[in-house]
DNA sequence: GACCCGGAAGACCG
DNA sequence: GCGGTCTTCCGGGT
């Protein structure tokens, strides 16, 4: 049965009630939310936020709480939620404790990071972005749209599998307007 | 075979 | 209509 995406979106708009805050800098800010006891080890088929959503995301076969909020941005420049970027995604889910089974940081101070399920984590993601599609959310297109950002410098190559760096301000490189701080 | 890389074209969203 | 951000496809390399 094809998805109806009016309906879909008319959710995504109601669940837009998230928790994370911008300040007034362009860069981003997140407001870490301590996992509860009620988090942990949830079943996700008990804790997707639409039933709609969690439909259109099958493939996902994760046992992590899912809730969109948590993973909802406030603009800073238009003050509305959003949905992340990518490298948004990236950062909040290895600051998420829950989900360092999905990744994780091999080494933090360089922004270094391995995904550990890269099917979970696309999957995730797939849930996760505001852009509607027909097509499954695949690691392959993942990771592409994560090397999109090694043009610009917001992620530097590695040489081990499934493994990628932020750029980090730590690292001597100055930050852009557009990308995430350090 | 699985993964990584990056060009090209185009879709989606604000 | 436009620009930014992916998404999709694909050929080549490791």
């Amino acid at each position: 049965m094809e998805p109806d995406l009016t309906r879909i979106n008319a959710l995504i708009r109601y669940l837009k009630n998230g928790i994370v805050n911008t300040d007034l800098n362009d860069s981003v800010e997140y407001e870490s939310r301590e996992p509860s006891d009620d988090d942990e080890f949830q079943l996700a088929s008990d804790s997707y936020t639409t039933d709609s959503l969690s439909q259109d995301s099958s493939i996902c076969e994760s046992n992590a709480p899912f809730d969109l909020n948590e993973w909802l941005i406030i603009d800073s420049r238009s003050s509305r939620r959003r949905s992340p970027l990518i490298l948004e995604f990236l950062r909040l889910l290895l600051e998420k404790p829950h989900y360092s089974s999905y990744a994780s940081y091999t080494n933090s101070s360089l922004g270094i990071f391995q995904i550990h399920k890269p099917n979970e984590v696309a999957a995730l993601w797939d849930r996760v972005r505001s852009r509607q599609s027909t097509q499954v959310m695949s690691y392959d297109t993942f990771a592409r749209a994560i090397r999109y950002y090694y043009k610009d410098g917001a992620m530097i190559k590695t040489n081990s599998r499934h493994t990628f760096q932020f750029r980090t301000v730590t690292s001597g490189i100055e930050d852009t307007n557009n990308l995430v701080s350090w």
